[in-house]
DNA sequence: CTAACAAATGTAATTTAATTACAGTTTAAT
DNA sequence: ATTAAACTGTAATTAAATTACATTTGTTAG
């Protein structure tokens, strides 16, 4: 789809004179957009049929068609190539790279994201009496984030860190109650165990986790962020990225479920905080 | 900047059969950029030339001018419009509008992020005697997954969401010790005061904060991850995610600084959990 | 080592698309 | 009702892209 990641993909496959086009065009992509045939031919200093034999090799139908995919592709500003952190890099690259790699997750996750799971999740969020948020590890934040954000809703919410503390509060789980649990690689024993006792008092389980896991089997409704992240090898680092803005997703809907009223409560909760915070400059556009 | 805004924004100024135009584009825009001038004049029923001139008066050089533009405004399904949640929105609507903002503010925040101060935070990080991060609020559970990453390297780590023990502990700092304070407002009170008493204390402070503001006066070094989200009348989404990346950045940093014979230690870590999750199934490309 | 064929590249011709110049038509104001 | 200005279309022109074909380069088998 990209056609930059497609140049550097073919790159091999390309002839001599090709590859020249190729690396006037990844070189500066902007002056491309805005060149006629002929001035990059020139500038890759190859005839205008090449560059058009180029454009066909990347299955565009042409020159003019070519520019348009390479203009769609300059868009997303750099391109979502999943490049991995080598120890070579300087600062700008790593930093650059993780950037990318995290924007490059967000995107695929909204494409993916099962909205309908969102609405039942929602559904059976704002019919709670209860709702608990357990992870663990790089999880555990998430669900503390959670807590953060449901808390202010003023509905009884819980967060427990500590395994046995999780598992205690399922076992005392009864109908009615809601428990998220939130995991990666839905390979977690303890919460796959603390899904099951949490179903068999009749709970209510939502995971946000990996479809076809253990844990995505052992509750009710499964909500799958689609973020293809090794953990097992890396840090989480995008996976809990696509954790978070679900929370956000399903905090949004909680509230324009509950209309206009229940939003009131909100704006208590912000000016309870106030205080804390030493007041804002004068607003000052940038 | 968006050709699409625009042509709504001007449309009044149009004449007849440039509006005619106008409502072609808008209609089906994809249609549009793989057309020629002709099609598009037949289809909205005018010559040529005033297809050509519709496409002046959006200040374009012509045609394939516009059409290039056309073609970069589609690619970003609807590119940073900053559109907020309204109560008649699906779940679809929503949805979208979440991850459209929460992408644009990290691309934002890319654009933006100041490397000579990673570079710095991480010189730091990598010779401090103990590490310790703080947070209240939505960046609590940035300060603890900071935690669980870092704790990761070997290295003294801490943190605590209670006010009071974040005072005591950086009361008790020494020399060598580093405190990475995390708030998205850089107003909260309580953090700009442990800033200066860390600082007293001869600890070194970073914050992850907005530039200019009290925290990020009160100490040594600031990351600023400029995304600008009013967290006093909404919750924080998009900041948050911000600091995440920040820390990720930080944390890669501090391993590529670290060397490879640290790296290994990552592995025991990873091999530690390992048992704690069901084994991964054999691995099939999607 | 060279003949012969295939792949690659360029030149020139052709076709297609876009733009300009100009003329006819509509519209609005006096 | 008349006139001027703006609008729109037709036809001519120019520019751009593509195709067809010729030449060169490289490669392999004899």
């Amino acid at each position: 789809m990209n056609i930059l990641e497609q140049i550097t993909l073919n790159l091999e496959k390309l002839s001599k004179s090709e590859r020249k086009v190729a690396n006037v065009i990844q070189a500066s992509p902007k002056t491309a957009i805005h060149s006629s045939i002929a001035a990059l031919a020139k500038m890759a200093d190859v005839s205008e049929p090449t560059v058009n034999r180029f454009c066909r090799r990347m299955d565009t139908k042409g020159f003019p068609d070519f520019k348009l995919h390479l203009a769609q592709s300059l868009a997303n500003g750099t391109p979502y190539v999943n490049r991995h952190v080598e120890e070579t890099d300087t600062v700008e690259d790593y930093t650059n790279k993780i950037y990318e790699a995290t924007l490059a997750s967000l995107d695929r996750s909204r494409q993916m994201v099962d909205t309908a799971a969102i609405n039942r999740a929602v559904d059976i969020l704002t019919q709670a009496k209860k709702i608990s948020f357990f992870g663990l590890g790089a999880s555990a934040a998430v669900a503390q984030d959670a807590l953060n954000k449901f808390f202010r809703f003023n509905v009884p919410v819980l967060s427990f860190q500590d395994a046995l503390m999780q598992r205690m509060s399922c076992i005392n789980s009864t109908e009615g109650d809601v428990v998220v649990l939130i995991s990666h690689t839905g390979r977690t024993k303890s919460l796959v165990e603390i899904a099951a006792m949490a179903k068999e008092n009749d709970a209510t389980v939502i995971a946000i986790t990996a479809k076809d896991s253990p844990l995505a089997h052992a509750c009710h409704l499964v909500i799958s962020t689609e973020i293809p992240e090794d953990t097992d090898l890396y840090m989480p680092m995008a996976s809990r990225i696509g954790q978070l803005v679900i929370i956000d997703v399903l905090a949004t809907g909680f509230t324009l479920r509950r209309g206009s009223k229940f939003r009131d409560n909100l704006q208590k909760v912000k000016q309870g905080i106030k205080d804390s915070r030493f007041t804002a400059p004068p607003i000052t556009k940038t």
